[in-house]
DNA sequence: TTGCATAGGGATAATTTTATCCCCTATGGT
DNA sequence: ACCATAGGGGATAAAATTATCCCTATGCAA
């Protein structure tokens, strides 16, 4: 999310969610700040795929677009906390939409995944 | 969506839906699907940012997801339609959902798209 | 004194995703 | 012959997204 080359489209609502959403990790920290984990290292225990420095970023990321705002502590250890703005919790049931539509197919969706070819992942012998 | 290196993760119903959804254009043309724009190259018309090439892969996979059925007429030239599967149609709820709240919003979410320093584009003087 | 927890961020590499380019099919019309 | 139509697809370049690595700071505990 640099500054880009290509110019954004920003035609229709699917392409402005889009700029706010997109982004792998994004929906999960919303929902996860919803479910009340909210200081950074109780994201990253909820989501440990991620690495620290990439929930930072999309943290950020959501905080300019106003979906989450953030609580500095000036204490030592820093303690930081985020929270859902109005405008954040507005997309609480969105987002459940979604997840909802993948739980209830996640087997189905699981088998389609697997069986394509794209997603087959390449393995390397260990050295 | 080629074989990848980094594994997969599947944990939750976002990343299945993810798994099978992202991808720039496949909301849309999921959408313009539902409204009666079956052939290749209406959607192609409906969808001028992308080129034909990127909207042949991406059907293509959301056809490997089994959210759209393709119909080939064995005639010259050649005629092609595309049709939401079942398991496809149950998803235009959700897509409904995403797009209603980014038209909602859309004055806001333009605005602070904008103001992000993430989206400002690289003017590169022409010549 | 070293280690740990907490949070943050620059620089760069790796990976994934999109875009671009160019070519192919077959038939009917000019 | 050559073009237009309607649909496809391989190869490669470019761009965008993620991951990795390493460094900052403070106070407390062993």
């Amino acid at each position: 999310m640099k500054n880009r080359k290509i110019p954004l489209n920003l035609n229709c609502g699917l392409d402005l969610v889009g700029e706010v959403l997109y982004g792998k990790w994004k929906m999960r920290l919303l929902w996860f700040i919803k479910q009340g984990h909210k200081r950074p290292s109780e994201l990253q225990r909820k989501i440990p795929d991620a690495s620290r420095r990439v929930l930072n970023v999309q943290l950020k990321e959501l905080e300019d677009h106003e979906l989450i705002s953030k609580v500095v502590y000036p204490v030592v250890p820093p303690k930081v906390e985020y929270n859902l703005t109005e405008f954040g919790e507005s997309l609480i049931p969105v987002i459940g939409a979604i997840g909802q539509w993948g739980d209830s197919n996640e087997e189905r969706l699981r088998a389609l995944i697997m069986a394509t070819p794209a997603s087959k992942i390449e393995v390397v012998s260990e050295e």
